[in-house]
DNA sequence: TTGTAGGCGTTATCAC
DNA sequence: GTGATAACGCCTACAA
């Protein structure tokens, strides 16, 4: 019973390819996986019985024999949908033809045993490897997981947090002082600013590059002129209401966020004031909503997608490329987008 | 060398659980999966080497042996991303604390083969089941593949498009006709319509919604009222510079979705309009921009996040909850939510 | 260059 | 009730 005629709809094995080939499983085993020593007719004529059985390894049973599934993880706590969309989508377009497979898993940051609950994960599924989306993926013991479980791992982020191959990064200080900078040129010498949450790399480093334009323009600002946020819209209007509070108040601000971004913009409209003419606003991130408001969003677009795609290439192109390791980037540059939403300031 | 010792720093398997409680393995894997007919003593035996070796099944070789793997898959084409996010969360959340998991599998409507790449994806990975997004969930030859291969799926859409175990609905229909009623009732007689892309069910039922309520108050708008979008911001604005160019002019104008919503708002702003005073507009969906744009928008809420929650636990329950088939419902109902983007029409 | 034997960790069959 | 034994479909090691 050792060679069956597989009758019936299921899908043909190594087994039914070896037979009709003539040839043992192990062969086949090595036209699947292209190893270097095979007689030239004996890999065609394979090749031909696979294709006219339309044979596909079965991942289950390969994921059982390696020890390792093809499956990549996104491993995320990030509470903003477009950028976690946006990152899947980088990550499915880099896997696109493979056999790869996209698994999502949010993990709740606040939650104890996370890393237990993500070793867990890991494990089990057996990942081919993972993507670690900021804010965790600057979360260094997570990282030291993954190597100790001995899973692929890039971190995207926003600083160099790894070395470059478990990495990519965008130059978010630098951006947001171009932004500054920007808005300095302008006329403004009364900038606001609204943090995105402690603990958050992508925060500190934007903050850093708002403080950065400010010193080399020696500005000197006071401290009010910074309030906190935590990158939804609510924090953002909340954030912008205690900085027009201010007495003289910013005649521009910068939020860390698009989504923050849009809440300062509805405080400023709470009060009828105009923008950009009362009012000068920079965002952070392009997300469509920014386009999508009016006055449009004067904003740092942030290529998290293409970081993503990337990110996955890391993973992956060892595999499907073979051996060539196609040096992926590990650095990515944000640039500010001048829409509608800055002006020089009033001269009151 | 049958019983090896489990050393170094790999996962405890059901061997080393046969071993320690002293059972073969078939008994361990009649406690793992609840078999009935066991004593009692050997299955608190080996729950409880169970739970000092930390053991848990080894998911590959599950699938392997059952020829079914433990993920769901869901499958769309939809182009909101908010709206893709939010199935996701309800998936997500409907099989937090399982052995599932969520693979996310983007398909394109426009290619030829895409059913054969849909069939390749399921068998290939022998998916437990499958929720599909609207609107390739509309596609009746998917529904009849997966219920060929024998893959359990469940139907997300705007109305009941399969028997309730296959389907989750919304009432879109009803939902627009009651915005509509409520447009009327504060005075409007002149009722643009944005609509969505043809062939989306969606779409359809939302038209077929608008002009119920017409008729009901024997309201005759010229065809011209209706203009077509399809579900982005721009076709939105496009619509809404089409409707507004009219004479006499809409008071008031519905688009099928907030994104094609926030678009007639900024096609209204461009020509010096206010709304709510000189422009009514009604969106669909309840995303979060509608809450975030000024004025606040005027919206049916779409309980899309619970739809796909119930669609997941349609896939899953009578795994996790024994057999008990909690009956999930296959209907949920959109409400209006009435904020500031409608008042009476100016009466000029 | 190719084949044989055995293992990956689970479930199914069918005796006892 | 319980346990050998054989799948499940692939891969690795070693032999030929």
């Amino acid at each position: 019973m050792a060679a069956k005629n597989r009758e019936g709809g299921s899908q043909p094995t190594i087994n039914d390819v070896a037979r009709i080939a003539g040839v043992s499983k192990k062969t086949v085993s090595r036209v699947i996986n292209g190893s270097p020593l095979l007689n030239e007719d004996t890999r065609k004529r394979v090749q031909e019985v696979i294709r006219e059985l339309g044979y596909v390894p079965n991942p289950q049973a390969r994921a059982l024999a390696l020890r390792r599934n093809f499956l990549i993880g996104l491993v995320h706590d990030n509470p903003n949908a477009q950028t976690v969309l946006k990152v899947q989508q980088g990550i499915l377009e880099a896997i696109r033809d493979t056999e790869f497979e996209l698994v999502v898993r949010p993990v709740d940051r606040g939650m104890v045993n996370m890393l237990d609950d993500i070793r867990q994960f890991l494990e089990r599924q057996r990942l081919f490897g993972v993507v670690l989306m900021p804010p965790i993926s600057e979360n260094d013991s997570l990282a030291e997981l993954c190597r100790q479980i001995g899973c692929r791992y890039v971190r995207m982020g926003s600083a160099e947090l790894d070395d470059p191959t478990n990495m990519v990064a965008s130059n978010d200080r630098e951006a947001v002082r171009d932004a500054i900078r920007y808005l300095i040129g302008e006329g403004h010498r009364r900038i606001g600013f609204v943090s995105g949450p402690h603990g958050f790399r992508s925060a500190l480093e934007r903050r850093l590059g708002f403080e950065e334009a400010l010193e080399e323009a020696d500005l000197k600002l006071p401290r009010s002129m910074v309030a906190d946020g935590n990158y939804t819209f609510e924090s953002g209007l909340l954030a912008a209401e205690r900085l027009l509070d201010l007495s003289p108040r910013p005649t521009a601000i910068f939020a860390s966020n698009d989504e923050m971004a849009t809440g300062v913009l509805q405080a400023a409209r709470r009060r009828g004031m105009d923008v950009p003419r009362d009012l000068s606003i920079v965002g952070f991130d392009d997300t469509p909503i920014a386009s999508h408001i009016w006055p449009p969003l004067t904003t740092v677009r942030w290529p998290i997608a293409t970081m993503a795609r990337s990110a996955a290439l890391k993973l992956t192109v060892s595999v499907t490329e073979g051996e060539q390791e196609v040096d992926e980037p590990s650095m990515f540059l944000s640039t500010l987008i001048r829409r509608g939403s800055v002006a020089a300031p009033p001269h009151n």
